[in-house]
DNA sequence: CCAATGTCAGGTTGACTGATATGC
DNA sequence: CGCATATCAGTCTACCTGACATTG
C-alpha cells in the first residue's frame, strides 16, 4: 500500500464534492483515536485494564478519600449509568475497587478504590506516561495547539459548560509552561 | 456540572504527575471522536447507515466502475477482513451493494455498488456535508491545522507509508485554497 | 506445499433502551 | 406523588482470534 488511504480518500472527495476537508479531518480523528486507543490498550494489557476502567480508577485516585458515588462517576467520565455499573462490576471483580453503602442516602452506592487499586493505577500510569499516551510524535507546543483545536470542536458541539468558567488552554489546565504567548 | 470534566481531570493530573498534557490531549481526542461520531450517526440514521458502512459505500462510489474486491476494501478502509464481511453483509441486505465473483481469480469476491446504493450514498453525503461532519466549530484554516497535527500523530505511530510519496497537507489532499501560505 | 481470500464461530468491549426495585 | 439511583436483561456496533474451505 504505497499511499495513505486517508489522504487518498480526501483526494477523491475533493474532486467531486464540497466539504472534502471536513471529511478528511473527521476520518483522521477516527483513525487517530483508533491508533491512540490501540497503543493505550497495549500498555494497559499487563494490568488487565481497558482505558475506560483505567480512567475510572484515576478518577477515584484523585479524590480526597478515594470514594465517589456511581452517579458522580458517570458525570465525570461522561458515560452512561449502565456503563458505570458495568465498569465498576469489572473493577470490583479484579479487587481494585469496592462498593459501599452511602451513610445517609441509601439510594446511592459509593465506590472506593482499594489499596491494590491504588498500586495498580500508579503502575499503569507509569506505563502510559512512558509511551506518552501514544502521542510520541508531538512536542509540547503542538500538543497545546491540538488541545485548543479539539476544545473548539467540543465547544461547537455544545459539549462544554458556559464559557468564562475556565481559561480553557492546556497551560491553564496543566499549569505547565510550554508556551508563554499561548 | 459547572465545569469541563476533561479540563478538571487535566488539572488533577498536573498536580500529581508528569505527562498531564498528553493525558489531557488523549482524553480530548476520545471525547471529540465520540461527539463527531454521535453527530454523524444522527445524520446517517434516516438512511440506516453507520459511519463505517457509509465509508464503504463512498469508497465504492469513488471507484471507476463501482467495483472492488473485499480485500482491497479492507486495505483502504483500514479494517479487519471479518469487519469487511460484516459490513458488506449488511449493505447487501439493504440492497446497496451486491457480491459478484471475480472473473479470473475465483478466490476473491467483488463488491459492486448498486444503483440504489449510489442514490443513498449521495443523499447521505448531502446530510453529512450539511452538518460539516460535526466540525461546525472550525473554519477552514483551523481545519487545515488540525489535519496537519493529526497527521503528525499518525506518522509518529507508524500509520503512514514512507514520506515523500505525498505532500501531506490538507491543501494537497483537497486541492482547496483555504490558505496560500500553509 | 505454501500463500491468499473470504467466511464462520465465538469472545470482548462499551453504549444504549426499557423495565424494575428502592429510597428521597 | 414525582424524581433520583442503581441494576438487570437484552440489543447493537465493531473489533479480535482461531479455524476452515477454496483457490492460486
Amino acid at each position: 500500500m504505497p499511499f495513505d488511504p486517508v489522504e487518498e480518500a480526501g483526494r477523491q472527495w475533493s474532486a467531486r464534492w464540497p466539504g472534502a476537508d471536513a471529511m478528511a479531518v473527521a476520518t483522521s480523528i477516527m483513525r487517530v483515536q483508533q491508533l491512540l486507543l490501540a497503543g493505550i490498550d497495549d500498555a494497559l494489557r499487563p494490568f488487565n485494564l481497558s482505558f475506560a476502567r483505567y480512567e475510572a480508577l484515576v478518577l477515584l485516585l484523585f479524590t480526597k478519600r478515594g470514594v465517589l458515588p456511581m452517579s458522580r462517576m458517570g458525570e465525570r467520565l461522561m458515560i452512561h449509568p449502565t456503563s458505570v455499573t458495568n465498569i465498576v462490576d469489572r473493577l470490583e471483580g479484579q479487587g481494585l475497587v469496592k462498593r459501599t453503602g452511602h451513610p445517609t442516602d441509601r439510594r446511592t452506592t459509593l465506590v472506593e478504590i482499594t489499596r491494590s487499586g491504588r498500586t495498580v493505577t500508579r503502575s499503569a500510569t507509569d506505563a502510559l506516561t512512558s509511551i506518552r499516551f501514544g502521542l510520541d510524535g508531538l512536542g509540547g507546543p503542538r500538543l497545546s495547539a491540538l488541545y485548543d483545536l479539539l476544545r473548539e470542536i467540543r465547544v461547537g458541539a455544545g459539549d462544554l459548560p458556559p464559557e468564562g468558567a475556565t481559561d480553557g488552554t492546556l497551560e491553564a489546565v496543566t499549569g505547565a509552561g510550554h508556551r508563554r504567548g499561548g
